[in-house]
DNA sequence: TTGCTTTCTTAATCTACATTATGTTTTTAC
DNA sequence: GTAAAAACATAATGTAGATTAAGAAAGCAA
């Protein structure tokens, strides 16, 4: 997948001109990582939100006993970074990691704001992914304050049907919060149960 | 407080002309609340947003085995609505409520998306206003995933100063994710500590 | 291929918090 | 002011999921 594609993805949710994607694609940049390449590291300030062409990144924080919380999956198409740093231009606390070999164009925040003046319609794009961003987070904090790990799990293979099989089980037990042996014995009794 | 001093809290966010600041004002609606009252119904279409003017609302949802869990306090100078609902315009999932006699002006999605056209610069304070939320949204989701209650319990003591002893126990318990009784016993523990 | 590291599994034990139950205090309604 | 309802407290018991530990399987570098 090309950046160009990337583009069109854009044009999906508004319309841009010739002028605007040229302008948008002279100002963002093509980055490839490897896998478990670091993009963002926390303290620092992430300048930049990637935009995902092809394999998967995640952002995840790390608490205070060492445990890594998953906040995100980025699979192609899909934006990530930390959106406090991203925005308040102050260190953050999210990492962004490859989790396969991937390629991303990078944003940094002072370019979007000066897009937003150039091109108004990019501000309603981005206005409109962060609504979206805000009822995604939103339900998944219904879900982990309502649901067992258990539904929590059916839910994520819902979701994300093909990350299951690409992404190591660690990962995803991260990211619907339990830990890793827990998820193993909820997957041995659903296997058993068939 | 009156509307207008919710008009001046907006310009501290974005410049807006007379003109903007009229037709803001005929745009949106004044509406009282008595405690206790929803504004929003779960299932039903969730057509406004609400800025709170005095008083203070919640929203909520109900999972399968009836347990209010509160997604946002909204006190005064707050937003607040069924953002799923809200943006796509279809049956939400949360109930929103004062939880004392309240004043709120409403800003229906119609009008706040011919708004954007018109008032360029308000769609950039719903876009900041959105990511901060967004923020806030992922902060409760790692405090989930990664505190105790009683840490939680003590970050609700810090943002909410004001709410501690003007809302039910209950309704705190329903936001940090505890049942009533293991809040009591928390509290008790705490106060017997010192 | 070999060794080394990471991931996954299984199982015993432990704990933070839920559930249930009962009584008390506070608020609300008339 | 009083009765009913709602909120709060306390305590015994139960459980989902964590922790710890140890081995098996899979990935990966040389």
């Amino acid at each position: 997948m090309s950046a160009n594609t990337a583009l069109s993805n854009i044009k999906k949710l508004i319309p841009l001109s010739e002028a605007d994607c040229d302008l948008i694609d002279r100002t963002w940049r093509r980055v490839k990582l490897n896998k478990k390449e670091n993009l963002f590291e926390r303290g620092e300030i992430t300048k930049d939100a990637a935009l995902v062409i092809s394999g998967c990144l995640r952002s995840f924080s790390i608490d205070e006993n060492g445990f890594e919380h998953i906040m995100q999956f980025a699979p192609t198409n899909w934006w990530i970074t930390d959106m406090y740093s991203f925005i308040s231009q102050k260190p953050g606390d999210l990492s962004v990691q490859a989790i396969m070999d991937s390629e991303v164009v990078l944003l940094s925040r002072k370019d979007q704001l000066m897009l937003f003046d150039k091109i108004p319609a990019l501000e309603r794009y981005f206005r409109i992914l962060t609504e979206n961003s805000l009822v995604a987070y939103r339900q998944r904090l219904i879900d982990n304050l309502s649901l067992s790990a258990k539904q929590r799990y059916a839910n994520f293979c819902q979701t994300f049907p093909t990350l299951i099989n690409d992404v190591p089980q660690k990962l995803i037990a991260a990211y619907i919060g339990v830990t890793p042996e827990f998820l193993s014995k909820m997957r041995s009794e659903y296997l058993r149960s068939i």
